[in-house]
Order: C-alpha cells, then sequence, then structure tokens
DNA sequence: GTCTATAAATAGATAGAC
DNA sequence: GTCTATCTATTTATAGAC
C-alpha cells in the first residue's frame, strides 16, 4: 500500500469498501482512515464522493469488458469456455460484482448507470459475442424467445452463482461444503451451458 | 393509509424504502414524512432505526415461508408448478426480494440474518420441500452434487430473473420487450425446471 | 400516544497555511 | 499536493409538554 500513490490507495480501498458496505453505508472518513490519506485528499483528487464512486464503477465495468474481449480474441473459444472464464472473472472480482448489483438495486444510481441492460458499455459483458456464440453452435435458427432464455439463464446463473460465493463461502472452510467448491460450481456451469445448447439443438424449431 | 394506524404507515412505508434506497440510504425521516408520521412515533414504536429494520426483514421471511408452506399444503404440487409459484411469489413481493439481497450483499446486516443459507427461516424459502420434490421426480437416486446443481440452478434463475424484471422492466412497456413479461419468463422457468429434471433422469448414476 | 424542541454525533465539503 | 481546522447540513435519538 505504501508504494501507491495517494489517488490510488483512495481507489483501492474505496471499490471494496463501497462493495462491502454500499456508497450510503461508506463514508469519506472510513475511506481516508484505511487508505491512511488525509480526508481532504479525497474532494482534491476527485472533488465529490459521487464522483469517487463513478470513476471507480466506470473503471470496474471497463476492465471487465476489455478482459472478455481481449479473451475472445485471443482464443477464439466456444461456447462453454467463454462463460467459464466470465464467471471465473466474475469471482476473481466478485467486490465488483456486489457493486454493480447494488448499483442495479439502487433507485438513486441505477439512474446514472445502465448496468443490466443492452448498454455495451454497462450491460453484461460480453452480452453480443456470446449471443453470436449460441447463435452459432445452436443446430438451428435461434429465435429471440430461445436467445433471451439462453442468454439471460446462463447469465443469471453465473451471476447469483458468483455472488452467493463471494458473500457466503468465499471464507468459509470447503469440507463442509464440497459442492460449493470453487471447481464444483465451474462444473456446473459447464453443466448448464450443455444442457441449454442441447436443449437448442433438439427442441423444435 | 389514512385508515392505518400509526404503526402500520410506518412499517409499510419503510418495507418500500428500504427495499428502493437501502438501510443507509433511508433517513427516519424520510419514513416518517412519506408515511405522513411523525418523526417521533418510530423511535416510540420501534425504539431504533435498526429494529424497525430487523421488524420488517422478519415479517417478510415469515410470510414468504408461511405462503409457500400453505402452497404445498394445499395443492400438493409438482415440482414444476411449485418453482413457478416461488417465482410468481417472488415478483409480487419483488421489494422483499431486493431487500433480501442487500442484506445477503451487506457485511453489517449478513451477520446478523442468515439469508441465502440453509437456515429455517432465513434460507432459501420452502428449501427443504423442494430438494425432497426433486428427489422424488428424478428417476434415480440424486447425489448431493446433483442437487445442490438442481436446486442451485432454479433458485439462481427465479431469484435472478424476477430481480432483473423489478429493477428494469417492471415499469417499461413490453412492446419493446416481448420476453420479459410476466408470461414469457414463467414459461422461461418452466423450460428450465423441465431441462433439469430431464438431466437427472437421462445422465448416468 | 403524539407532538415540539433539541441534544449529540456524524456526514460531505471547503478555506487557508505550508 | 497535503495538512489542520472548520463550516454547514443532516443524522439518530431523546426529553418533556400536552
Amino acid at each position: 500500500m505504501n508504494d501507491l500513490c495517494t489517488k490510488e490507495k483512495i481507489l483501492k480501498t474505496a471499490r471494496v469498501l463501497f462493495a462491502d458496505h454500499g456508497f450510503e453505508g461508506t463514508s469519506v472518513r472510513d475511506i481516508a482512515k484505511i487508505a491512511e490519506v488525509n480526508v481532504a485528499s479525497l474532494n482534491y483528487h476527485f472533488s465529490s464522493k459521487e464522483n469517487l464512486f463513478k470513476e471507480i464503477v466506470t473503471q470496474g465495468f471497463g476492465e471487465c469488458a476489455a478482459e472478455m474481449k481481449a479473451y475472445c480474441s485471443a482464443h477464439n473459444p466456444r461456447l462453454e469456455d467463454a462463460i467459464v472464464h466470465l464467471f471465473q472473472y466474475f469471482l476473481g472480482s466478485s467486490h465488483d460484482l456486489v457493486t454493480r448489483f447494488k448499483i442495479l438495486m439502487s433507485v438513486k444510481h441505477s439512474q446514472h448507470f445502465s448496468v443490466g441492460t443492452e448498454d455495451e458499455n454497462f450491460g453484461p459483458p460480453g452480452g453480443k459475442i456470446i449471443a453470436e456464440m449460441i447463435a452459432a453452435e445452436a443446430g438451428r435458427p435461434v429465435s429471440q424467445e430461445d436467445m433471451a432464455f439462453a442468454l439471460g439463464t446462463l447469465y443469471a446463473h453465473i451471476t447469483q452463482v458468483a455472488l452467493i460465493h463471494h458473500c457466503l463461502y468465499k471464507n468459509v472452510p470447503m469440507e463442509k461444503y464440497p459442492y460449493r467448491s470453487v471447481e464444483a460450481l465451474e462444473k456446473g456451469v459447464r453443466r448448464l451451458t450443455a444442457l441449454i445448447l442441447a436443449d437448442l439443438n433438439t427442441s423444435k424449431v
């Protein structure tokens, strides 16, 4: 932490605190104290608490979108691997996932961000490219209804499972919950993806 | 609103405000103003803001659990209908669902409630009875891993879909999003339930 | 039970010295 | 850029009259 400049310290600390306690539940004094910087430096660097939050959120969304784009370009993966990769990314950046959800559920902040919608920057990361994979790997033309079902079910699954893992099982000994281990969860993601694809292939057009 | 006593006005109003703006984002003054009661009455009836919140949460969880229990006793439904019923209940009480999720994601409040865990009162409503249905309708013995996958996937789907509907599509004209209508979503729930059951029936034991 | 008034703490933001 | 000190507003909670 000591080798980071003040601005970076604030960003790094606030990113976790906003996720853990929410925007209203986090005071600028909390951030300053834990980041070991002066309270006034927050307003100096970000002009307001609201603005600091927006920078953090935009940064998190940008990183996620960029990562998915890079992965797909580099590996040209099949649907199952792309979904698993996104799932793993959610697990690794689960603080951002939590913040994303808190924004979605906040009447105040959901107006400022388009999280959850079809928006290119704030929507489900890689939504378009994942949809193309589904269309390509389905054995037949995919209707709008089928696509909404397939895409919606896959995203719902990986976000929900990553969220539950972050909030309930991240710091719990896995001996008690073997089927909650990352490996088991990943296996479930693959299983569901295969199920959805098989359904698209076999059900009537 | 006028025929309600002060305590009921507070409960009814706070239940929505806590869901929309979160615990920290809602002040007792906001509640008093919208409920059209005096500020001091909140502390008189509930002794503290924290306690008011706990009463609301406990009430919501209790209603949900009781409703599922009553439905299953009365109709002795198959898995698909039970899941759809729970989904419809989530849609109808989506404010409570949002609060439930905010608690789950709050470091502070997740310690006071067991939301999301196997707890009988605060865990996934009807978890045990749904698990029994899955075991009964699967054509073979269901391993712990399979049960976790089936139960987890179904709950993840209906909670996530109900949540997204509440936050994004509840007050939006459905002409633009026909596949986001309640009917279409319900169809998706049935489709996924059938898929999961079929997978349990066909995959190797 | 309901009200007014107020206490006591904390919030975000800023002014000005260095 | 960083600090101390402070301003202003808002928070929860309470005391005491009615």
